[in-house]
DNA sequence: AATATTAATGACCGAAAGGTCAGTAATGTA
DNA sequence: TACATTACTGACCTTTCGGTCATTAATATT
């Protein structure tokens, strides 16, 4: 017989396997992210898709199947976005450099994709492997376009001569405690608004702290 | 009887009541570093302190109770080294501020204690009464003195006059970088080298990138 | 050397969570 | 409406791991 009065919560069960695996993975990444791997329970996270746990593994062969296929979906979109072009650029190095700055951080940095970020640092040693593949497909890219950035500056005189790998890492380190300011320290004091962040950075990136005037 | 022959590995039993706990300590540090929170296993913590799992409830309540114990205790230095005092420095804020963020990566960024940033990172969603514990001891004070240190070069003319809590995570943001790198990510590419990361970031900090020479 | 104290441990317990499966019910087809 | 297909699930199994305790043995005391 039917449950008497259908207490309230009796969502009527759907089929929708197409839907299901994205449901699931954008569940898991954002209690992965949140808890971490092991602290993450499967039941949460097929509650969170609206769905059994028995369900999930339907779709994935085990947790860390799961887990594997959270971040490799993940990745595609900072693999894509590392990807775009830097085409027939007109402006100043400078410009150029804040324009993909700036748009990194609105459609990454800003997106619940940043998390990926967070997890990959926490778990980082826990599947060596995964952080490989994070490195070659999302992070050699980014760098070799900053440095294809800092490199046409440097050559076209509106950059000093400075190690490009170094820069990198400097230009990109705001932008990466940005991150983990938005998923681990949230709750304390009154937080950090992102865009005088960049702004400042960009600023002090450009111009420098000091007052004095430099010699060409 | 006694083993027979004492099977190689047969250490014999020692009681030191007191050097246990610091080496419990030290254990769990490594291992909640490496692993995680729930990855780590208590029996791993003890083998590790050359130790029971049994002795180690010997010296701390509970699991959480270990944890606690690793975050507060490692915070004790960290809590030290933001209360040094500035002092009486004669030396431009320009110089001021690069001893002061030299001698935190060496006294803080290059030991095990660095870790902790990572470990907080990591389990801040698991434990926000530690992250609040840390943000209060550690990042406040730390905060406090590089906004000195900032608001005495303005007050000098030595340094523009910007926002202060922004430069500061800008000022700070490589360090944190240089942490994640070391804990997380070290296995791939070439690795960062620390030295030539600070000497940059100072070198861009100061004078920035452009070459072009700026009004006063 | 004999005894007392207590640090240390191996063996065990119970709960929790990953993983499985026989059965249920939603959908398509005729 | 009747039937077939299969997405979905509740209930169950099994292992792992945090936590406990009776027992052992290292040190102090006499």
């Amino acid at each position: 017989m039917t449950p008497a009065v259908s207490c309230a919560s009796a969502a009527p069960r759907r089929r929708r396997k197409d839907a299901r695996p994205s449901e699931l993975l954008a569940a898991a990444l954002e209690l992965f992210v949140e808890k971490g791997f092991a602290a993450t329970r499967l039941t949460d996270v097929a509650a969170h898709a609206g769905v059994a746990k028995a369900t999930l593994y339907l779709y994935f062969d085990s947790k860390e199947a799961l887990f594997r296929a959270v971040v490799a979906q993940g990745i595609v979109p900072l693999f894509a976005a590392a990807q775009s072009e830097l085409g027939d650029y007109s402006g100043s190095a400078s410009d150029l450099l804040v324009e993909l700055l700036t748009r990194w951080q609105r459609e990454v940095g800003a997106t619940p994709l940043a998390g990926l970020y967070k997890l990959i640092i926490a778990e980082a040693n826990n599947f060596p492997e995964l952080v490989q593949y994070y490195h070659d497909e999302v992070i050699v890219r980014g760098r070799a376009m900053l440095a294809d950035v800092l490199r046409r500056g440097m050559a076209s005189g509106e950059f000093r001569e400075i190690d490009v790998d170094a820069t990198i890492d400097v230009v990109i380190a705001p932008l990466l405690s940005l991150i983990v300011w938005r998923f681990s320290l949230h709750r304390c004091g009154a937080g950090v608004d992102p865009g005088l962040l960049l702004q400042t950075h960009f600023d002090l990136l450009l111009h420098g702290l000091c007052v004095q005037r430099r010699t060409p």
